[in-house]
DNA sequence: ATCCCGAGGG
DNA sequence: CCCTCTGGAT
């Protein structure tokens, strides 16, 4: 268990090394921001990147998407895989954007579920990069990964449980960028498939660093 | 073979 | 809890 001066410390580290906690996808218009993060799921954000402008220029408005082929959408997207069913999200959300929320992305945690293609993930994002919500956290692969080596969790994978247990330890107001942040520091330094502990100022901090580098157990 | 800022259904 | 959906990169 970490102590609240341990997990102030963890999150300073983290602003110190990565400035801007702020989201990588590429948008302009908050539904354009909500599509990206569905196109994102198990897809990295630099390709997301490379599909919606086109995307976006070919469907440039929310009535464009609503009204879109899903088909053509599909070809759009191909790329980021799942295309099928986040072609048929990205169409059917737009009308319903349109039919129920007056073109607006709604901005609770309830509406947002609604939606189809916005689970808890996207929802989060939401919530924090647009609407400022305090105490929001993105529980995505990264956040699970690296707070679970940390030991800020309890090491399970359940991105709700993850959630909720960072809720409880991370400073309200700094949750969301601290997110944001782990993505950074997941694709550089703690990478999945080989963790770069030598070069980690959360070394400290650490449970997988101390159990599993400092100290290898060896069997 | 494993991972990428997941969601939905059983 | 489990499984499936999908392509691209390493």
């Amino acid at each position: 268990m970490k102590s609240t001066e341990e997990v102030r410390a963890i999150v300073e580290a983290l602003k110190e090394l990565y400035p801007d906690g702020i989201c990588s996808l590429d948008y302009e218009k908050d539904y354009e921001l909500l599509f990206s993060v569905r196109l994102a799921a198990q897809c990295t954000d630099e390709r997301v990147n490379k599909v919606t402008p086109a995307l976006f220029a070919r469907f440039p408005t929310l009535e464009a998407l609503a009204n879109a082929d899903i088909s053509e959408v599909e070809q759009y997207i191909h790329s980021t895989g799942f295309f099928r069913a986040k072609a048929r999200d990205i169409v059917l959300a737009s009308q319903m954007l349109l039919s129920e929320y007056g073109g607006k992305v709604p901005g609770t945690m309830e509406d947002l579920l609604k939606l189809p293609g916005v689970g808890r993930k996207t929802a989060n994002l939401m919530l924090g990069d647009v609407f400022h919500v305090p105490g929001v956290v993105v529980a995505d692969t990264h956040c699970i990964r690296i707070t679970g080596l940390l030991g800020l969790t309890d090491g399970s994978k359940d991105p709700t449980k993850v959630e909720m247990q960072l809720r409880k330890v991370l400073p309200p107001e700094e949750s969301n960028d601290f997110c944001h942040r782990l993505v950074f520091h997941g694709r550089a330094v703690c990478i999945a498939r080989r963790p770069q502990c030598g070069e980690c100022v959360l070394r400290p901090w650490c449970d997988y660093f101390s159990k599993n580098v400092a100290e290898p157990a060896k069997d």
